[in-house]
DNA sequence: GCATATAACTTAATCGGTTTAGTAAATCGA
DNA sequence: TCGATTTACTAAACCGATTAAGTTATATGC
C-alpha cells in the first residue's frame, strides 16, 4: 500500500491538517518543531501525495488533453507531441493523449472520455495545416489549436505555420540564384497550406517581374511517385523551368526521380525547393534537398504555452504564425543553359 | 458546473446510492420503475460520471502510463504510441504519456509522476531495439517493455522485433535472386538489433554456402552520408559484391548515393536491401528500395494487449518476437556481370 | 487581574463518486 | 396472526487529500 498523508500525520503525532499545511508550504502558523518533524516523517516514509485526490478537491488535475487526427503516418506528430509535452513536464503537467481518426463520432466520444477526466484545458492538433471546426464540448475549458486555423478564428487560440513567410523565402532563394522560370508543383487537394504558398509563390514572381506562363504551375498527390509524373510533365513541355519549387519533400523526390531519368543532373540543369523539411526524404536524396522546415517542436512548445498562461494568468486570446525557416542543402544552383 | 450524480438523484427523488447502483448495472434490488426514472434523469441533465471521484474511490484510474527514451526524431513513436492507444481505447482506457530524454534523473521524476497520478500500469517503450532496465519505481504496477528487452527478461512482459527472422529473409531473398557476394553494412554502435541481423546474414551465407570473405562487412553510422561511404568502401574495394544488406533505410539511401556516383545503376548492378521500411525513404529513391517492416503498430498494439490482460485477467509474463516482413520494391534484381 | 490577541494546532466539511450495512414495508409460510 | 423472508430502498463510511472554522493554551495590553 502506498503511503497517505494519515502515516505521515500519525508517525510525526499531529493531524492531516497539519501534515497537509507543511508539506503545500503554508505553515506560517505552524511551529518550527513541528515543521520538521513532519518532514522528517514524510521523507522517512517516502511519502508522495495522491494527485487523484488533491485533484478531486482543488478541481485542477494538472492534466491537458492533446487531442489529434492521428499519431501516426506522419513523423510531424512526434514533434509535436514532444514540444507540447516538455513544456507540460516543465511546469508539472501531464498528457493525456486522444485521437480522433479523422472520425466525428470518435472524436466525440473522445474528447468527452477526456472531460470525464476533467482535464484542465486542451490541444487540439491536426497533423497539416487545415481549417477546422472542434468539438462544441471543448467549450468548457480552455483549448487551443495546433496546426490549423479554427474556422471562427475568434473563438480558439491558434498556432499555424507561416506559409506565406516559408513559400516567399523559397521563391525568393531561387529568384535571388538567378533563376527566371520557377515553377511550382502544388498540392492537388488545395489545403490552406498549399492555397497561402501558391499565393506567395505568384507573389515573388510578379514582384521580381520573373516569367509567369500558365504552364509554370502544376498539381500532383503529395507522393514521389505522383511528383515524378508531374515534374516529368514540367520538364517535357514547351518551356521546361529551371526551378521547381514542390509543395512538399516527398513530391520534391518525385523531381529528382523525374530529372534522373530525363537525364538532367541537380542542381546542374534543375533547381529544387521542397517543404517540411523531413530529414530522412531530405538527405536520402542526392545532393541533399533544399527545404523549408515546418516548425512543428516549436508550435507544440507555443500552444503548451498558451494553454497554461490561460489557466494561470487568465490571459486571452491569441494566435500565432510560426515561422518557417528555410534549410539549405544542395538543391539549388544558378541556372545552366537550358 | 457539471451535472454530479447527486443532482441526477435529486431529479429521479432517490439517494445517490440508488442513482450509482442504477447507472452502474448493480440494480438486482432496484424496481424496474425507479430505474427508468434513474436513467431518464440522467439523460435529460446529460450526466457523466467524474471519473476522478470514481477511480479515487476504486482504486483503478483506468489510465496507463507510455514512457518512452523520446517522443520525436523518429516516425517510429507515432506508430507504437498509435497501436497502443488503439487498443487502451477500445478498452476505455487512456494513455498518459511520459519523456526520459534518456536521463536516468529525468525518467526516475517522470515515472514517480505517474505514479502519484495512480495509473494502472504502464509501457516502458524505446525507440529503437535494446537491452534495458527499467527504474524500480515500475516494481509497483504490471509493467510491460515495447521495443526492448529488459536485462532480467523474467521480470517484465516485453515485445521486440523478430530481427533474426527479418534479417534472413532479406538475405535469403537475395540469394534466390541469385546473389553469392552479398554484403551487409551494418550499424557501427552494435546494439541489440544489429547483432541479431549481422548473426542472421553470416548465418544464411553459411547455409547456402556463399562467399564469406571478411570484406563482405563493413560498418557506418545509421545515416545516409556514412552510408554512402560505407558502400564506397565495398563498391571500390578488391571484391564488389553484387548486393548489399542494410542496417536501416538510411544508410541504404547512402548506398543508392555512393552507386550513382560510381556510375552503377540499381538493381541491375546492384541489389540492394534496407531495414525499417520507412516509406519516405524507400519512396523517395529510384528505384523504391525493398526494405524489412519493423512491426511498429502491431508491437505497441501487443503491448498494450499484455498490459490489459495482466491487469484484468491477472495473467503471467509474456514476451513476444514481433515478425518483420519483407517489403519489395524496386531494389532487387539478379546480379549482372560485374 | 482580566479581557483580548496571538500562536499552534485540530475538527470537520468537502470534492464526487461507490459500496456495505441497515431499515422499513410488503410478502410469505404455517 | 405472527415471525421470517424478500423487496426496495437509504444512511453513512470510505477513497486521500485540502481548508475553513474552531479550540486551547500562552502572551499582551491596560
Amino acid at each position: 500500500m502506498r503511503v497517505r498523508l494519515q502515516d505521515v500525520a500519525d508517525r510525526a503525532e499531529v493531524s492531516t491538517a497539519t501534515a497537509s499545511l507543511v508539506l503545500n508550504g503554508k505553515d506560517d502558523s505552524i511551529s518550527g518543531e513541528t515543521r520538521t518533524r513532519v518532514r522528517a516523517a514524510a521523507r522517512d516514509l517516502g511519502y508522495r501525495p495522491n494527485v487523484l485526490a488533491r485533484s478531486l478537491r482543488s478541481q485542477r488535475t494538472r492534466a491537458i488533453g492533446f487531442i489529434s487526427d492521428e499519431v501516426a503516418t506522419t513523423p510531424y506528430a512526434g514533434a509535436m507531441i514532444q514540444g507540447a509535452q516538455s513544456v507540460a513536464d516543465e511546469h508539472g503537467y501531464v498528457l493525456l493523449l486522444a485521437n480522433t481518426d479523422y472520425h466525428p463520432n470518435v472524436e466525440q466520444r473522445t474528447v468527452e472520455a477526456l472531460l470525464d477526466r476533467q482535464i484542465d484545458a486542451a490541444i487540439y492538433a491536426t497533423m497539416y495545416h487545415r481549417i477546422v471546426e472542434p468539438p462544441t464540448a471543448l467549450g468548457a475549458i480552455p483549448t487551443v489549436i495546433l496546426d490549423s486555423r479554427p474556422k471562427d478564428e475568434a473563438a480558439f487560440s491558434w498556432v499555424a505555420p507561416d506559409e506565406i513567410g516559408g513559400a516567399t523565402a523559397a521563391v525568393e532563394h531561387l529568384a535571388k540564384a538567378g533563376h527566371r522560370r520557377i515553377a511550382m508543383i502544388n498540392d492537388q487537394v488545395g489545403p490552406p497550406a498549399a492555397v497561402e504558398r501558391e499565393i506567395a509563390w505568384r507573389t515573388v514572381l510578379e514582384a521580381r517581374g520573373l516569367d509567369r506562363h500558365p504552364d509554370l504551375l502544376t498539381y500532383a498527390a503529395t507522393d514521389s511517385a505522383s511528383g515524378a509524373q508531374a515534374a516529368t510533365r514540367l520538364l517535357e513541355g514547351e518551356n521546361p523551368p529551371s526551378a521547381v519549387f514542390c509543395f512538399n519533400d516527398r513530391i520534391a523526390a518525385g523531381v529528382y526521380i523525374a530529372a534522373t531519368r530525363l537525364g538532367l543532373t541537380i542542381p546542374r540543369d534543375l533547381s529544387v525547393v521542397g517543404y517540411d523539411n523531413q530529414v530522412l526524404v531530405a538527405e536520402a536524396v542526392d545532393p541533399g534537398l533544399t527545404s523549408v522546415q515546418l516548425p512543428h517542436d516549436e508550435m507544440g512548445r507555443w500552444a503548451m504555452e498558451q494553454v497554461l498562461s490561460l489557466l494561470d494568468k487568465g490571459a486571452g486570446l491569441q494566435y500565432k504564425r510560426m515561422p518557417c525557416p528555410l534549410v539549405e542543402r544542395g538543391s539549388v544552383a544558378p541556372p545552366g543553359q537550358l
